[in-house]
DNA sequence: ACACCCTTCAGAGTAGAACT
DNA sequence: AGTTCTACTCTGAAGGGTGT
Protein backbone atom coordinates (compact mmCIF):
# COMPACT_ATOMS: atom_id res chain seq x y z
CA UNK A 1 0.00 0.00 0.00
CA UNK A 2 0.99 3.27 -0.65
CA UNK A 3 0.73 6.26 1.31
CA UNK A 4 -1.97 8.05 -1.37
CA UNK A 5 -4.14 5.03 -0.81
CA UNK A 6 -4.23 4.84 2.33
CA UNK A 7 -4.76 8.72 2.38
CA UNK A 8 -7.71 7.80 0.04
CA UNK A 9 -9.16 5.44 2.58
CA UNK A 10 -8.61 7.41 5.77
CA UNK A 11 -6.95 4.17 7.06
CA UNK A 12 -4.44 4.56 10.42
CA UNK A 13 -2.48 1.73 11.21
CA UNK A 14 1.02 0.71 12.22
CA UNK A 15 1.71 0.00 8.58
CA UNK A 16 1.24 3.89 8.02
CA UNK A 17 3.29 4.99 10.60
CA UNK A 18 6.23 2.92 8.58
CA UNK A 19 5.13 4.24 5.10
CA UNK A 20 4.89 7.88 6.21
CA UNK A 21 8.56 7.56 8.15
CA UNK A 22 10.44 5.23 5.35
CA UNK A 23 9.26 8.08 2.39
CA UNK A 24 9.96 11.14 5.56
CA UNK A 25 12.99 9.66 7.79
CA UNK A 26 13.14 13.39 9.22
CA UNK A 27 9.72 12.53 11.01
CA UNK A 28 11.82 9.94 12.98
CA UNK A 29 13.97 12.36 14.68
CA UNK A 30 11.22 15.27 15.12
CA UNK A 31 7.90 13.21 16.61
CA UNK A 32 6.07 16.34 16.66
CA UNK A 33 6.58 16.58 12.73
CA UNK A 34 4.82 13.45 12.45
CA UNK A 35 2.47 13.75 15.15
CA UNK A 36 1.25 17.08 12.88
CA UNK A 37 1.20 15.18 9.73
CA UNK A 38 -0.97 12.84 10.83
CA UNK A 39 -3.18 15.46 12.27
CA UNK A 40 -3.18 16.93 8.97
CA UNK A 41 -3.72 13.96 7.28
CA UNK A 42 -6.69 12.80 9.27
CA UNK A 43 -8.46 15.81 10.17
CA UNK A 44 -11.63 14.57 11.15
CA UNK A 45 -10.96 10.83 12.27
CA UNK A 46 -11.75 9.41 15.46
CA UNK A 47 -10.00 7.44 17.68
CA UNK A 48 -5.87 7.26 18.32
CA UNK A 49 -6.17 10.64 16.08
CA UNK A 50 -8.05 12.15 17.47
CA UNK A 51 -5.92 11.70 20.51
CA UNK A 52 -3.08 13.51 18.70
CA UNK A 53 -5.45 15.87 17.97
CA UNK A 54 -5.92 16.76 21.58
CA UNK A 55 -2.70 16.50 22.69
CA UNK A 56 -1.58 19.29 20.60
CA UNK A 57 -4.77 20.94 20.54
CA UNK A 58 -3.40 23.63 22.49
CA UNK A 59 -0.63 24.28 20.62
CA UNK A 60 -2.48 24.61 17.24
CA UNK A 61 -3.39 28.35 16.25
CA UNK A 62 -6.28 28.65 14.66
CA UNK A 63 -5.89 31.37 11.61
CA UNK A 64 -8.92 32.14 9.81
CA UNK A 65 -9.48 34.70 7.25
CA UNK A 66 -5.56 34.96 6.63
CA UNK A 67 -4.81 36.20 10.08
CA UNK A 68 -3.47 35.08 13.19
CA UNK A 69 -4.06 36.12 16.56
CA UNK A 70 -3.38 39.89 17.49
CA UNK A 71 -3.24 39.84 20.71
CA UNK A 72 -3.57 37.50 23.98
CA UNK A 73 -6.89 38.39 24.51
CA UNK A 74 -7.24 36.81 20.66
CA UNK A 75 -5.04 33.88 21.49
CA UNK A 76 -6.74 32.72 24.42
CA UNK A 77 -10.02 32.64 22.70
CA UNK A 78 -8.03 30.13 19.79
CA UNK A 79 -6.71 28.26 22.74
CA UNK A 80 -10.14 28.21 24.32
CA UNK A 81 -11.48 26.39 21.51
CA UNK A 82 -14.37 28.87 21.78
CA UNK A 83 -13.48 30.59 18.30
CA UNK A 84 -13.14 27.15 16.51
CA UNK A 85 -16.95 26.58 17.76
CA UNK A 86 -17.88 30.06 16.68
CA UNK A 87 -16.26 29.24 13.10
CA UNK A 88 -17.47 25.97 12.53
CA UNK A 89 -20.85 27.11 13.49
CA UNK A 90 -20.60 30.13 11.05
CA UNK A 91 -19.69 27.42 8.11
CA UNK A 92 -16.19 29.03 7.89
CA UNK A 93 -13.21 27.52 6.51
CA UNK A 94 -10.41 26.87 8.93
CA UNK A 95 -6.69 26.51 8.36
CA UNK A 96 -4.31 25.57 11.08
CA UNK A 97 -1.09 27.46 11.47
CA UNK A 98 1.77 25.63 13.49
CA UNK A 99 5.29 27.58 14.16
CA UNK A 100 8.64 25.66 13.96
CA UNK A 101 7.22 22.14 13.98
CA UNK A 102 7.28 21.29 10.59
CA UNK A 103 10.91 22.20 9.97
CA UNK A 104 13.20 19.18 11.43
CA UNK A 105 16.04 20.43 10.04
CA UNK A 106 16.25 23.72 11.41
CA UNK A 107 16.29 24.75 15.26
CA UNK A 108 13.20 23.74 17.24
CA UNK A 109 13.10 28.17 17.02
CA UNK A 110 12.67 28.83 13.69
CA UNK A 111 9.95 30.59 13.17
CA UNK A 112 9.17 28.35 10.28
CA UNK A 113 5.32 29.00 9.13
CA UNK A 114 3.33 26.89 7.02
CA UNK A 115 -0.49 27.41 6.68
CA UNK A 116 -1.92 24.48 4.77
CA UNK A 117 -5.05 24.76 2.61
CA UNK A 118 -4.84 21.52 0.46
CA UNK A 119 -3.98 19.50 3.12
CA UNK A 120 -2.19 16.04 1.53
CA UNK A 121 -0.53 17.65 -1.24
CA UNK A 122 0.64 20.59 0.57
CA UNK A 123 1.95 18.17 3.04
CA UNK A 124 3.98 16.15 0.64
CA UNK A 125 5.25 19.10 -0.76
CA UNK A 126 5.77 20.77 2.70
CA UNK A 127 8.01 17.47 3.64
CA UNK A 128 9.95 17.60 0.21
CA UNK A 129 10.69 21.03 0.17
CA UNK A 130 9.24 21.46 -3.33
CA UNK A 131 7.55 24.76 -2.43
CA UNK A 132 8.84 28.02 -3.12
CA UNK A 133 9.45 30.23 -0.85
CA UNK A 134 6.70 33.02 -0.64
CA UNK A 135 6.44 35.47 1.40
CA UNK A 136 3.59 37.99 2.17
CA UNK A 137 0.37 37.43 3.66
CA UNK A 138 -2.39 37.54 0.82
CA UNK A 139 -1.36 34.44 -0.87
CA UNK A 140 -3.10 30.77 -0.92
CA UNK A 141 -0.21 29.28 0.03
CA UNK A 142 1.67 28.66 2.38
CA UNK A 143 5.50 27.78 2.72
CA UNK A 144 7.97 30.32 4.05
CA UNK A 145 11.56 28.16 4.58
CA UNK A 146 13.97 30.24 3.66
CA UNK A 147 16.29 28.49 1.51
CA UNK A 148 15.35 25.48 -0.14
CA UNK A 149 15.77 21.66 1.25
CA UNK A 150 19.00 20.59 -0.26
CA UNK A 151 21.10 23.29 0.63
CA UNK A 152 19.85 23.47 4.12
CA UNK A 153 20.30 20.03 4.78
CA UNK A 154 24.08 19.36 4.80
CA UNK A 155 24.54 22.87 7.00
CA UNK A 156 21.98 22.20 9.42
CA UNK A 157 20.87 19.50 11.47
CA UNK A 158 17.63 18.86 13.80
CA UNK A 159 19.38 19.95 17.43
CA UNK A 160 18.96 16.99 18.96
CA UNK A 161 21.48 15.05 15.92
CA UNK A 162 23.69 18.08 15.56
CA UNK A 163 24.37 17.48 19.35
CA UNK A 164 24.93 14.08 18.55
CA UNK A 165 27.12 14.52 16.00
CA UNK A 166 29.39 16.95 18.06
CA UNK A 167 29.19 14.89 21.18
CA UNK A 168 31.98 12.81 22.17
CA UNK A 169 31.79 9.00 22.12
CA UNK A 170 32.61 7.87 25.44
CA UNK A 171 33.61 4.63 25.78
CA UNK A 172 32.68 2.72 29.22
CA UNK A 173 34.99 3.17 32.38
CA UNK A 174 35.15 -0.49 32.98
CA UNK A 175 34.52 -3.76 32.16
CA UNK A 176 31.54 -3.70 34.68
CA UNK A 177 29.99 -0.94 33.10
CA UNK A 178 30.93 -2.02 29.85
CA UNK A 179 28.78 -5.52 30.94
CA UNK A 180 26.03 -3.40 32.46
CA UNK A 181 25.33 -1.35 29.33
CA UNK A 182 25.56 -4.39 27.10
CA UNK A 183 22.84 -5.97 29.20
CA UNK A 184 20.64 -2.79 29.69
CA UNK A 185 20.86 -2.23 25.90
CA UNK A 186 20.43 -5.17 24.23
CA UNK A 187 17.42 -6.54 26.77
CA UNK A 188 14.17 -6.48 24.91
CA UNK A 189 11.54 -4.91 26.84
CA UNK A 190 8.43 -5.33 24.53
CA UNK A 191 7.69 -2.02 25.39
CA UNK A 192 5.74 -0.73 22.22
CA UNK A 193 2.39 -2.45 23.15
CA UNK A 194 2.34 -1.69 27.06
CA UNK A 195 3.16 1.58 26.24
CA UNK A 196 0.55 1.88 23.77
CA UNK A 197 -2.12 0.19 25.46
CA UNK A 198 -1.90 2.28 28.25
CA UNK A 199 -1.65 5.38 26.47
CA UNK A 200 -4.70 6.70 27.14
CA UNK A 201 -4.78 5.65 30.81
CA UNK A 202 -1.53 8.11 31.14
CA UNK A 203 -3.29 10.71 29.18
CA UNK A 204 -6.15 10.64 31.40
CA UNK A 205 -3.93 10.57 34.39
CA UNK A 206 -1.80 13.71 33.32
CA UNK A 207 -4.90 15.86 32.40
CA UNK A 208 -6.42 14.67 35.86
CA UNK A 209 -3.11 16.13 37.57
CA UNK A 210 -1.82 18.72 36.02
CA UNK A 211 -2.54 21.80 34.24
CA UNK A 212 -1.01 24.34 32.19
CA UNK A 213 2.00 24.18 30.18
CA UNK A 214 3.53 21.09 32.57
CA UNK A 215 0.10 19.50 31.29
CA UNK A 216 0.71 20.42 27.22
CA UNK A 217 4.83 19.14 27.97
CA UNK A 218 3.88 15.60 29.80
CA UNK A 219 1.45 15.05 27.26
CA UNK A 220 3.64 15.89 24.51
CA UNK A 221 6.31 13.46 26.84
CA UNK A 222 3.87 10.88 26.60
CA UNK A 223 3.34 10.84 22.66
CA UNK A 224 7.33 10.65 22.07
CA UNK A 225 7.37 8.00 24.65
CA UNK A 226 4.45 6.11 22.75
CA UNK A 227 6.46 6.99 19.32
CA UNK A 228 9.24 5.48 19.73
CA UNK A 229 9.56 3.73 23.58
CA UNK A 230 12.58 1.53 22.97
CA UNK A 231 15.33 3.01 25.53
CA UNK A 232 19.21 2.71 25.15
CA UNK A 233 21.72 3.56 27.58
CA UNK A 234 25.12 5.21 26.72
CA UNK A 235 28.48 6.17 29.28
CA UNK A 236 28.79 9.79 29.48
CA UNK A 237 31.92 11.94 30.27
CA UNK A 238 32.09 13.41 33.77
CA UNK A 239 29.76 10.33 35.77
CA UNK A 240 29.80 7.12 35.57
CA UNK A 241 25.83 6.92 35.63
CA UNK A 242 24.52 6.04 32.22
CA UNK A 243 22.00 8.10 30.68
CA UNK A 244 19.79 8.05 27.30
CA UNK A 245 19.87 10.71 25.32
CA UNK A 246 15.75 11.08 23.78
CA UNK A 247 13.22 11.25 26.30
CA UNK A 248 11.79 8.24 27.40
CA UNK A 249 10.35 6.16 30.71
CA UNK A 250 13.22 6.97 32.13
CA UNK A 251 13.17 10.62 32.03
CA UNK A 252 9.02 11.04 32.82
CA UNK A 253 7.90 11.54 36.39
CA UNK A 254 7.55 8.44 38.08
CA UNK A 255 3.71 8.66 38.60
CA UNK A 256 3.60 8.95 35.44
CA UNK A 257 5.57 6.40 34.70
CA UNK A 258 3.96 3.52 36.94
CA UNK A 259 0.82 4.57 34.92
CA UNK A 260 2.47 3.42 31.68
CA UNK A 261 3.81 0.32 33.07
CA UNK A 262 1.90 -0.61 35.92
CA UNK A 263 3.44 -4.24 36.41
CA UNK A 264 7.02 -3.06 37.15
CA UNK A 265 8.64 -3.57 40.09
CA UNK A 266 11.29 -0.95 41.43
CA UNK A 267 13.54 -1.70 43.52
CA UNK A 268 15.61 1.45 44.80
CA UNK A 269 18.73 1.50 47.30
CA UNK A 270 17.92 2.79 50.73
CA UNK A 271 19.60 6.10 51.15
CA UNK A 272 21.95 5.36 48.36
CA UNK A 273 24.30 9.07 48.77
CA UNK A 274 24.19 8.80 52.21
CA UNK A 275 25.08 5.20 52.85
CA UNK A 276 27.86 5.64 50.34
CA UNK A 277 29.47 8.70 51.86
CA UNK A 278 28.87 7.24 55.29
CA UNK A 279 31.13 4.43 54.37
CA UNK A 280 33.98 6.30 52.76
CA UNK A 281 33.93 9.52 54.85
CA UNK A 282 33.24 6.85 58.10
CA UNK A 283 30.03 8.58 59.09
CA UNK A 284 29.19 7.23 62.47
CA UNK A 285 25.76 8.54 63.14
CA UNK A 286 24.89 8.10 59.56
CA UNK A 287 25.82 4.40 60.23
CA UNK A 288 24.40 3.81 63.13
CA UNK A 289 20.81 5.13 61.64
CA UNK A 290 21.13 2.86 58.56
CA UNK A 291 22.03 -0.05 59.95
CA UNK A 292 19.45 0.03 62.59
CA UNK A 293 16.76 0.31 59.65
CA UNK A 294 15.52 3.66 60.55
CA UNK A 295 14.85 6.46 57.63
CA UNK A 296 16.36 10.01 58.03
CA UNK A 297 13.11 10.90 55.79
CA UNK A 298 10.88 9.78 58.38
CA UNK A 299 12.96 11.08 61.39
CA UNK A 300 13.33 14.22 59.88
CA UNK A 301 9.57 14.33 59.21
CA UNK A 302 8.61 13.38 62.36
CA UNK A 303 10.65 15.82 64.75
CA UNK A 304 9.28 18.65 62.39
CA UNK A 305 5.94 17.59 62.94
CA UNK A 306 6.35 17.38 66.36
CA UNK A 307 7.65 20.89 66.82
CA UNK A 308 5.29 22.82 64.32
CA UNK A 309 1.78 20.98 65.27
CA UNK A 310 0.10 17.54 65.49
CA UNK A 311 -2.80 18.88 63.47
CA UNK A 312 -0.48 18.96 60.44
CA UNK A 313 0.22 15.16 60.14
CA UNK A 314 -1.16 14.18 57.17
CA UNK A 315 0.01 12.00 54.21
CA UNK A 316 0.49 14.81 51.75
CA UNK A 317 2.41 16.33 54.19
CA UNK A 318 4.80 14.03 55.04
CA UNK A 319 5.36 13.06 51.24
CA UNK A 320 5.92 16.99 50.56
CA UNK A 321 8.46 16.90 53.50
CA UNK A 322 9.88 13.87 52.30
CA UNK A 323 10.61 15.64 48.73
CA UNK A 324 11.90 18.32 50.35
CA UNK A 325 14.53 16.78 52.52
CA UNK A 326 15.46 14.80 49.51
CA UNK A 327 16.06 17.54 47.78
CA UNK A 328 18.19 19.16 50.19
CA UNK A 329 20.50 16.32 51.35
CA UNK A 330 22.38 16.32 47.95
CA UNK A 331 22.80 19.55 48.03
CA UNK A 332 24.48 19.61 50.75
CA UNK A 333 26.82 16.79 50.09
CA UNK A 334 27.94 18.43 46.63
CA UNK A 335 28.96 21.64 48.26
CA UNK A 336 26.13 23.85 48.20
CA UNK A 337 26.50 26.39 50.76
CA UNK A 338 24.51 25.91 53.72
CA UNK A 339 22.75 29.97 53.53
CA UNK A 340 21.31 28.31 50.17
CA UNK A 341 19.92 25.14 51.69
CA UNK A 342 18.47 27.03 54.15
CA UNK A 343 17.16 29.24 52.54
CA UNK A 344 15.24 26.56 50.32
CA UNK A 345 14.13 25.17 53.18
CA UNK A 346 12.40 28.38 54.47
CA UNK A 347 11.16 28.54 51.04
CA UNK A 348 9.72 25.26 50.68
CA UNK A 349 8.86 24.81 54.03
CA UNK A 350 9.17 27.33 56.89
CA UNK A 351 12.07 28.02 59.67
CA UNK A 352 11.60 25.31 61.05
CA UNK A 353 12.40 23.19 58.66
CA UNK A 354 15.34 24.31 58.51
CA UNK A 355 15.83 24.13 62.54
CA UNK A 356 15.31 20.34 62.06
CA UNK A 357 16.84 19.58 59.35
CA UNK A 358 20.33 21.86 60.42
CA UNK A 359 20.07 20.31 63.71
CA UNK A 360 19.59 16.53 63.18
CA UNK A 361 23.29 14.83 64.16
CA UNK A 362 23.57 12.74 60.86
CA UNK A 363 22.90 16.20 58.97
CA UNK A 364 25.35 18.28 61.23
CA UNK A 365 27.86 14.98 60.90
CA UNK A 366 27.35 15.02 57.59
CA UNK A 367 28.11 18.92 56.79
CA UNK A 368 31.20 18.20 58.68
CA UNK A 369 32.93 15.51 56.97
CA UNK A 370 32.08 17.49 53.89
CA UNK A 371 33.80 20.55 54.73
CA UNK A 372 36.85 18.44 55.64
CA UNK A 373 36.40 16.39 52.30
CA UNK A 374 36.83 19.25 50.38
CA UNK A 375 39.14 21.39 52.39
CA UNK A 376 41.75 18.14 51.66
CA UNK A 377 41.33 19.12 47.82
CA UNK A 378 41.59 22.91 47.80
CA UNK A 379 38.44 23.91 48.41
CA UNK A 380 34.68 23.32 46.44
CA UNK A 381 35.28 23.89 43.02
CA UNK A 382 34.31 22.18 39.83
CA UNK A 383 37.00 19.83 40.04
CA UNK A 384 36.85 17.99 43.24
CA UNK A 385 32.74 18.10 42.98
CA UNK A 386 33.40 16.47 39.82
CA UNK A 387 36.11 13.93 41.63
CA UNK A 388 32.93 13.25 44.14
CA UNK A 389 30.00 12.54 41.60
CA UNK A 390 32.35 10.33 40.02
CA UNK A 391 33.70 8.47 43.04
CA UNK A 392 29.69 8.01 44.53
CA UNK A 393 28.38 6.93 41.09
CA UNK A 394 30.65 4.13 40.04
CA UNK A 395 29.98 3.06 44.10
CA UNK A 396 26.50 3.44 42.80
CA UNK A 397 26.80 0.60 39.77
CA UNK A 398 28.98 -1.50 41.81
CA UNK A 399 25.79 -1.74 44.56
CA UNK A 400 23.53 -3.08 41.87
CA UNK A 401 25.84 -5.31 40.00
CA UNK A 402 24.24 -8.10 41.17
CA UNK A 403 20.84 -7.87 39.50
CA UNK A 404 23.02 -7.77 36.10
CA UNK A 405 24.55 -10.92 36.98
CA UNK A 406 21.61 -12.82 38.22
CA UNK A 407 20.28 -11.53 35.05
CA UNK A 408 23.27 -12.73 32.59
CA UNK A 409 23.19 -15.90 34.70
CA UNK A 410 19.00 -16.55 34.24
CA UNK A 411 18.41 -19.71 32.37
CA UNK A 412 15.14 -18.80 31.63
CA UNK A 413 13.96 -15.29 30.73
CA UNK A 414 11.33 -14.76 33.85
CA UNK A 415 12.08 -11.30 34.24
CA UNK A 416 13.85 -8.62 33.03
CA UNK A 417 15.74 -5.29 33.82
CA UNK A 418 12.73 -2.46 32.52
CA UNK A 419 14.74 0.58 33.94
CA UNK A 420 18.62 1.43 35.46
CA UNK A 421 17.48 4.29 37.93
CA UNK A 422 21.10 5.06 38.83
CA UNK A 423 20.46 3.77 42.39
CA UNK A 424 17.52 1.20 41.75
CA UNK A 425 16.29 -0.67 38.99
CA UNK A 426 12.70 -1.07 37.55
CA UNK A 427 12.02 -4.51 37.08
CA UNK A 428 9.52 -6.49 34.71
CA UNK A 429 8.33 -10.11 36.34
CA UNK A 430 7.18 -12.04 34.17
CA UNK A 431 6.40 -14.73 35.72
CA UNK A 432 7.74 -16.64 39.62
CA UNK A 433 7.96 -12.62 41.52
CA UNK A 434 7.41 -14.37 44.54
CA UNK A 435 11.01 -16.51 44.50
CA UNK A 436 12.90 -13.97 42.38
CA UNK A 437 12.06 -10.72 44.25
CA UNK A 438 14.14 -11.46 47.37
CA UNK A 439 16.69 -13.60 46.02
CA UNK A 440 17.49 -9.83 44.28
CA UNK A 441 17.04 -8.14 46.53
CA UNK A 442 19.50 -10.79 49.20
CA UNK A 443 22.09 -10.58 46.76
CA UNK A 444 22.10 -6.55 46.96
CA UNK A 445 22.19 -6.71 50.24
CA UNK A 446 24.98 -9.11 50.40
CA UNK A 447 26.89 -7.24 48.18
CA UNK A 448 26.57 -4.26 50.05
CA UNK A 449 27.47 -5.70 53.31
CA UNK A 450 30.53 -6.43 51.49
CA UNK A 451 30.95 -3.61 50.25
CA UNK A 452 30.67 -2.11 53.41
CA UNK A 453 28.13 -0.20 52.43
CA UNK A 454 25.19 0.24 54.91
CA UNK A 455 22.43 -0.02 52.86
CA UNK A 456 19.71 -2.28 51.23
CA UNK A 457 17.17 -2.93 48.52
CA UNK A 458 13.91 -1.62 49.08
CA UNK A 459 10.96 -2.34 47.24
CA UNK A 460 9.05 0.64 46.51
CA UNK A 461 5.19 0.96 47.00
CA UNK A 462 3.47 1.75 43.97
CA UNK A 463 1.04 3.93 45.91
CA UNK A 464 3.19 7.00 45.47
CA UNK A 465 1.06 9.99 44.23
CA UNK A 466 2.12 13.17 42.20
CA UNK A 467 2.41 15.94 45.39
CA UNK A 468 3.51 19.09 43.03
CA UNK A 469 6.08 20.00 41.36
CA UNK A 470 10.15 19.19 42.99
CA UNK A 471 11.48 21.57 44.88
CA UNK A 472 14.71 22.98 43.58
CA UNK A 473 17.33 25.04 45.68
CA UNK A 474 19.26 26.14 43.13
CA UNK A 475 17.12 28.69 41.09
CA UNK A 476 16.15 30.39 44.52
CA UNK A 477 16.79 33.91 44.88
CA UNK A 478 17.61 36.00 48.02
CA UNK A 479 14.58 37.62 49.11
CA UNK A 480 12.16 35.05 48.28
CA UNK A 481 10.35 33.77 51.45
CA UNK A 482 7.40 31.02 51.80
CA UNK A 483 4.06 30.85 54.25
CA UNK A 484 4.20 26.92 55.47
CA UNK A 485 4.08 24.27 53.16
CA UNK A 486 2.76 26.09 49.98
CA UNK A 487 0.30 24.14 47.78
CA UNK A 488 1.74 25.76 44.68
CA UNK A 489 4.88 27.78 44.46
CA UNK A 490 5.42 27.81 40.69
CA UNK A 491 6.11 31.21 39.61
CA UNK A 492 5.80 32.06 35.73
CA UNK A 493 8.30 34.73 35.05
CA UNK A 494 7.71 35.06 31.26
CA UNK A 495 4.16 35.30 31.40
CA UNK A 496 2.74 35.22 28.21
CA UNK A 497 5.21 37.88 25.97
CA UNK A 498 6.22 34.86 24.34
CA UNK A 499 3.26 34.42 22.46
CA UNK A 500 4.10 37.33 19.61
CA UNK A 501 4.92 35.99 16.70
CA UNK A 502 7.99 37.29 14.22
CA UNK A 503 5.53 39.75 12.03
CA UNK A 504 2.89 40.67 14.31
CA UNK A 505 1.61 43.95 14.48
CA UNK A 506 2.26 44.98 18.13
CA UNK A 507 4.01 48.06 18.18
CA UNK A 508 7.76 47.88 18.91
CA UNK A 509 10.74 50.16 19.96
CA UNK A 510 14.09 50.09 17.79
CA UNK A 511 16.69 51.36 19.78
CA UNK A 512 20.09 52.40 17.63
CA UNK A 513 23.80 51.96 19.12
CA UNK A 514 26.55 51.66 17.76
CA UNK A 515 29.34 49.26 18.33
CA UNK A 516 33.20 48.52 17.34
CA UNK A 517 33.85 46.02 14.96
CA UNK A 518 37.13 44.76 15.68
CA UNK A 519 37.40 42.37 12.38
CA UNK A 520 36.58 45.17 10.10
CA UNK A 521 38.28 47.80 12.34
CA UNK A 522 35.63 50.26 12.16
CA UNK A 523 31.96 50.87 14.24
CA UNK A 524 28.89 49.82 13.03
CA UNK A 525 25.16 50.56 13.50
CA UNK A 526 23.44 47.43 15.11
CA UNK A 527 20.02 47.62 16.27
CA UNK A 528 17.71 46.15 18.58
CA UNK A 529 14.19 45.56 19.05
CA UNK A 530 12.05 45.82 21.58
CA UNK A 531 8.06 45.12 21.65
CA UNK A 532 5.99 47.05 23.65
CA UNK A 533 3.40 44.17 24.57
CA UNK A 534 6.81 42.68 26.30
CA UNK A 535 8.20 46.09 28.39
CA UNK A 536 4.26 46.84 29.44
CA UNK A 537 3.82 43.23 30.52
CA UNK A 538 6.87 43.12 32.57
CA UNK A 539 6.50 46.49 34.12
CA UNK A 540 2.75 45.38 34.77
CA UNK A 541 4.05 41.83 36.75
CA UNK A 542 6.90 44.20 38.31
CA UNK A 543 4.22 47.15 39.69
CA UNK A 544 2.51 43.93 41.33
CA UNK A 545 5.34 42.78 43.23
CA UNK A 546 7.13 46.19 43.89
CA UNK A 547 4.83 48.71 43.39
CA UNK A 548 7.73 51.41 43.97
CA UNK A 549 10.20 50.15 41.34
CA UNK A 550 7.98 51.50 38.38
CA UNK A 551 8.60 54.68 37.06
CA UNK A 552 11.92 55.83 38.52
CA UNK A 553 13.81 54.27 36.02
CA UNK A 554 13.34 54.32 31.93
C1' DA B 1 26.42 17.58 41.71
C1' DC B 2 25.88 15.10 37.08
C1' DA B 3 23.15 14.20 32.97
C1' DC B 4 19.15 14.83 29.53
C1' DC B 5 15.49 17.66 26.47
C1' DC B 6 12.82 21.75 24.85
C1' DT B 7 11.71 26.63 24.21
C1' DT B 8 12.58 31.41 24.17
C1' DC B 9 15.33 35.39 23.61
C1' DA B 10 18.45 38.69 21.72
C1' DG B 11 21.75 39.65 18.33
C1' DA B 12 23.71 39.50 13.78
C1' DG B 13 23.03 39.21 9.15
C1' DT B 14 20.20 39.69 4.86
C1' DA B 15 16.69 40.64 1.24
C1' DG B 16 13.64 43.61 -0.55
C1' DA B 17 10.26 47.44 -0.31
C1' DA B 18 9.76 52.18 0.33
C1' DC B 19 11.65 56.38 0.38
C1' DT B 20 14.89 60.34 -0.64
C1' DA C 1 21.81 55.33 -6.52
C1' DG C 2 21.87 55.42 -1.91
C1' DT C 3 19.41 55.19 2.57
C1' DT C 4 16.10 53.63 5.76
C1' DC C 5 12.89 50.49 7.36
C1' DT C 6 10.79 46.04 8.00
C1' DA C 7 10.36 41.18 8.00
C1' DC C 8 12.71 37.23 8.07
C1' DT C 9 16.45 33.52 9.06
C1' DC C 10 19.67 31.50 11.89
C1' DT C 11 22.54 30.97 15.99
C1' DG C 12 24.22 30.42 20.73
C1' DA C 13 23.11 31.26 25.29
C1' DA C 14 20.04 31.09 28.88
C1' DG C 15 16.57 29.26 31.34
C1' DG C 16 12.67 26.25 31.84
C1' DG C 17 11.75 21.33 32.79
C1' DT C 18 13.06 16.19 34.21
C1' DG C 19 15.80 12.05 36.47
C1' DT C 20 19.13 10.09 40.29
Amino acid sequence: MTIETAIKRRTWSQSFYTLVTDRYPAAKHHPPYLRALLDLLFPNSEGECAQVREVYRERIFLWAHGRRPRNIAELDRFNSGEFLNELRSAGLPINYFTRGWFDPLSCSSAPTKIILEKMPSAIRRAALREVKPVTGMEGRVYVTTGKPYTERRDRYLYTGERKAATQVEVPARSPLAQECLDTFNSTPRRLFLVTRENHQAVIDYITGTRDGDERIRRLVEAQRIVDSPEIFYRPVENSARMYCRKSSLASCPSDVRRTFVPDWTEVDLKHAHLSILARDWNLKEARALLESGGSLWDELTNEYLYKVSAEWDTPEVRDRLRQIWKAALPSIIYGQHTVDVARGLVYYADHMAAAVFFQHPVVAELLAARDDWFGERGGINAQTKLELSEKISETELELLYPIVQMFRDMKRPDWHIGLYQYDGCSIHFARRKESWLPRIVNAVNENARRLGVPTSLEVVPLTTEYSGPKPSFKKLRPGQSGKGIPADFRRPLHGFASYTTPCDRTPKITVTKWRYDHKENKWCRGTRKIRLATIQHDLEELAKVNPGAVGKDE
